[in-house]
RNA sequence: GGGCGAGUAGCUCAGAUUGGUUAGAGCGCCUGCCUUACAAGCAGGAGGCCGCAGGUUCGAUUCCUGUCUUGCCCACCA
């Protein structure tokens, strides 16, 4: 039965891909009787394109649900997409700006329109992406995170939150940009090196002569200042802490605070403080009770509180603030000092902390059972050193600001009453303001961080608030596969969410990958646009290429930087697979059917070899699985297919399978077929589509699972240990050793492979004569040596043959022209070698230390070494004398 | 500035919770082979003071300390 020479990736991801969901394969039932197995995808955002981190991230859930399908679970992969409040209205007001349109000039309406129809039209291109990864979602199931179901719940969970008095309205510090007159989040602005101006300014003291004397390089916010502030243990200003000074320019009276904030050795070790124009001195301002004093307008301008600098620009006010002060005396001196201005990533004009109300959740109260969660292990991260990382967010979380000045997102469900000024929070629109039946309430205009809705993604995807089977189901998920960099922003907020809305964990484990870097190492992000197209890849080397590179890759915890002629090496892995398959194949005829159960006896030393293998591959493919070590899975199954079955055990059955002997025919056939079968049910979650072509051509020849569809409903592969014989596995690696070790001799003298030598075997041992009667066919054919067998003990010295030694057995491989000094050379090498070995054993055996105080069989090993390595080393000798000698 | 990693072959990376064979893989390199599954292949080979310096130990690439280099996260310096 002939199968094409090539195998085509492009055709066959089409052909599988449509197959599966033809037959429904990846469709998850709530009512099945299979135990439950259940990963929610973190949801890319509607702006995404995929990147190597999603085809990371996404294959290896893909690899751990189709494994969990072929197991005999029931798996739900649930998938969806994040709205990403502003990343899309960017995109979508860039497009505007095209027409020279800003979205003031649509309106929030408009605006919300042209994003939702910007969505219909782009928003699938991810999803498009991860099918072309062969991703196995439940895609009926695909929801996002504006849907009409999470907007309800996000609403129901903002009026819970309400209710249960966790949120807040407060001050807070946002980065507000002066010419766009738009709030940015903290990376929309962009940090510039420059060279700015540090002002020494004396404040005179309240009670009296003498002054202290801060420095600053925004001198004109001076005019908000509502404390000075200095460390508290520092010596300098002891004297100073609680005393009063008078404000230059406003003549207004501010405390001298101690805080440990303060840096002594910067500047002059005393600090002014703006609570309402500078982040840090807004914490200090909550610490302290300060007054925040907001001295500008929204365009950056001197508002009523900045006294006579009013309507000046931030700018102009300090030119002027700066020469009021010379003229006063008070200012000390002006340095130079390099320091980061943030500017706006539209406009550059330089941002402005600005102070404005904000929407709070207390973090507090409700981070004390996730901090419980992972604490006493009914959530783990693996690898288990992010858990640090959790934990030390958690245990210093702030209150989570959660309104945004944007327009895209959820709204928050919350309205002023413009008579009673109180606040109505409601599940559905109110009519009325619910404190005074007022017609006069207005609905807040922020909408929601997307974090927020984002949080109750395991949850909220499966239907609640209403109760649903699948939440019954499937609902705690088993594992989220994410990466590290958004454990704060989204992991530690879904298991607040989920514990406080659902009274029970999200997950079970957290998986968290590594991060693929980009050529100079960078992260791959987003934002930054530096991200590689996998879509590239996998249309050069084929999905399945792609996806075992990335899993091979998949070592815990680290980075990975992903090196193009890595997908190339593994692209000659699934071609390798194809061709055994090939040569199974063309051995058999269509409509043969290959028979399953082959007696004991009729077996071959290769075939009870390769089982017992078989075994080893398959038990290391799932303790690979289980404990989320893809590299050590697939690295395996490629040792095992490559460097067991298609290196030795196919070259092994040849002679047999191209025979005249049908019986030994049929035995190989099977044997062969068998194996290549159960490594391609353990490939199968890392290369999905060339699995299922071979095993779809398979199929009809003897596999028992008749009503199996698809290899992604075959069970996969329980390692049986009956199979294992350790004794066969010492025997064949002994005669591999055998033929390296000819094949070695070989290829330093250059002996064509053509040549045809004679090898004799020089033996005292009668289980190694019987070995080697057993073995020598095979060996004849592997390394083109003389039919006839010469072994025993009193074989007299050859002096035309080189020498190798195979546990203390001399295989002496006879010359067949002149290549004496090749030998010698090789000889002397060999010997060099091995000497340096024995001699660094003997010295560690000679160290008394050693042999006193290592454990008895750790010496005792040792020894056993030294002893077989130092007679070796005297054979070579020998031979080596014998030569130079003639 | 705080925290967490990482430095192993020419390149990209494993290995190290249990210290003890001659430290591995892919790619690249060298030699020889178009052997009837595969030249995207086969056979053989070269290439490593496991960042540096100390310490613990009979023994350290592995554990500890310091140091240099480097990456990431958080906070960003009035």
């Amino acid at each position: 039965m002939d199968i094409p020479k090539r195998y085509d990736p492009a055709v066959s991801r089409e052909k599988w891909y449509q197959f599966w969901l033809d037959h429904n394969l990846f469709h998850a039932d709530p009512k099945s009787e299979k135990q439950p197995f259940s990963i929610v995808i973190p949801p890319p955002n509607v702006t995404g394109k995929l990147h190597i981190g999603h085809a990371l991230n996404n294959s290896l859930q893909d690899i751990l649900c189709r494994y969990k399908w072929m197991d005999g679970y029931e798996v739900l992969w649930m998938p969806g997409t994040d709205h990403a409040g502003i990343a899309t209205q960017n995109v979508v007001e860039k497009n505007l700006a095209k027409e020279n349109l800003t979205r003031h000039d649509l309106g929030r309406e408009k605006l919300i329109e042209r994003i939702w129809e910007w969505k219909k039209e782009y928003g699938d291109t991810i999803i498009h992406q991860l099918k072309y990864l062969g991703s196995s979602c439940d895609w009926a199931r695909t929801r996002f995170t504006m849907d009409e179901g999470c907007s309800r719940a996000v609403r129901e969970v903002f009026v819970r939150l309400y209710e249960d008095g966790y949120l807040y309205r407060g001050n807070y510090l946002v980065n507000w940009c002066p010419r766009c007159h738009t709030t940015l989040s903290d990376d929309e602005v962009e940090y510039t090196d420059a060279k700015g101006a540090f002002y020494h300014i004396h404040y005179p003291f309240a009670d009296g002569a003498g002054h202290v004397t801060v420095a600053t390089t925004r001198p004109e916010t001076m005019l908000g200042d509502t404390a000075v502030a200095v460390h508290p243990d520092d010596d300098r200003y002891q004297d100073l802490i609680g005393k009063e000074v008078i404000l230059p320019l406003m003549e207004r009276r501010i405390p001298v605070i101690a805080d440990s904030y303060v840096d002594r050795e910067f500047g002059t070790g005393a600090l002014k403080v703006t609570p309402a124009h500078d982040i840090n001195d807004f914490e200090l301002g909550k610490r302290h009770n300060l007054e925040q004093v907001n001295i500008f307008n929204d365009d950056a301008t001197i508002n009523e509180n900045g006294g006579v600098y009013q309507g000046l620009d931030r700018d102009e006010c300090r030119k002027r603030v700066v020469a009021d002060l010379k003229t006063k005396g008070l200012l000390e001196k002006i340095e130079e000092i390099d320091h980061r201005v943030g500017g706006c990533y539209r406009c550059n004009t330089v941002t402005e902390p600005y102070l404005s109300l904000q929407w709070f959740i207390k973090m507090k109260p409700l981070m004390e059972e996730p901090l419980k969660a992972v604490r006493d292990g009914r959530i783990q991260f693996i690898p288990k050193q992010w858990e640090n990382t959790y934990f030390s967010w958690v245990e210093n979380v702030r209150d989570w600001p959660i309104s945004r000045q944007i327009w895209w997102g959820h709204r928050l469900p919350v309205w002023y009453c413009n008579d009673c000024d109180e606040i109505t929070v409601s599940r559905t629109d109110p009519d009325v303001c619910a404190h005074c039946q007022s017609v006069n309430i207005r609905q807040e205009e922020d909408v929601l961080d997307t974090w927020f809705s984002s949080a109750l993604w395991p949850f909220s995807t499966m239907g609640w608030p209403d109760k649903t089977e699948e939440l019954a189901k499937f609902y705690p998920t088993n594992v989220l596969v994410t990466a590290h960099d958004i454990i704060y922003f989204w992991v530690a907020r879904m298991i607040m969410m989920g514990l406080y809305i659902m009274k029970d964990i999200p997950f079970e484990d957290v998986y968290i990958t590594a991060l693929v870097r980009d050529s100079q190492g960078r992260k791959m992000s987003k934002s930054l646009g530096n991200a590689i197209d996998p879509i590239d890849v996998i249309d050069t080397y084929g999905v399945d290429s792609v996806r075992f590179t990335l899993a091979i890759l998949a070592a815990q915890g680290r980075n990975i930087n992903l090196a193009e002629d890595r997908i190339e090496g593994y692209r000659n892995f699934t071609n390798k697979i194809w061709n055994a398959a090939r040569l199974i194949l063309a051995a058999v005829e269509e409509g043969e059917t290959i028979e399953r159960d082959i007696p004991p006896e009729k077996l071959e030393w290769a075939d009870g070899w390769i089982l017992s293998r078989l075994q080893h591959a398959i038990d290391a493919a799932r303790k690979g699985m289980e404990a989320y070590k893809f590299n050590e899975a697939s690295e395996a199954l490629y040792q095992f297919i490559w460097h067991e079955y298609c290196d030795w055990y196919l070259e092994l059955i040849k002679p047999r399978l191209y025979g005249e002997d049908l019986v030994a025919q049929a035995v190989v056939k099977s044997i062969a077929f068998q194996a290549l079968e159960c490594a391609l049910r353990m490939l199968h979650p890392f290369v999905p589509f060339i699995t299922e072509e071979l095993w779809q051509f398979l199929k009809p020849l003897g596999i028992p699972e008749e009503d199996t569809i698809s290899i992604m409903r075959a069970r996969y592969p329980d390692p049986d240990p009956s199979r294992i014989d350790d004794s066969l596995e010492n025997e064949v690696r002994k005669f591999q050793q055998v033929v390296y070790t000819i094949r070695n001799i070989r290829g330093e003298l250059n002996i064509a492979p053509s040549t045809v030598t004679t090898v004799e075997f020089k033996t005292d041992n009668g289980q190694e004569e019987i070995f080697l009667k057993q073995y020598y066919p095979m060996l004849t054919t592997l390394c083109r040596i003389n039919k006839d067998l010469i072994a025993g003990a009193d074989l007299a010295p050859h002096p035309a043959a080189s020498i190798g030694i195979v546990d203390g057995m001399e295989v002496r491989v006879h010359w067949p022209a002149e290549v004496e000094e090749k030998e010698i050379e090789r000889l002397k090498k060999q010997i060099e070698q091995l000497n340096a070995i024995v001699e660094q054993r003997g010295k560690k055996l000679a160290n008394p230390n050693f042999t006193g105080k290592a454990p008895e069989k750790v010496v005792e090993q040792e020894r056993q070494r030294y002893e077989k390595e130092k007679s070796e080393c005297e054979q070579l000798t020998t031979q080596l004398e014998l030569l130079t000698a003639k």
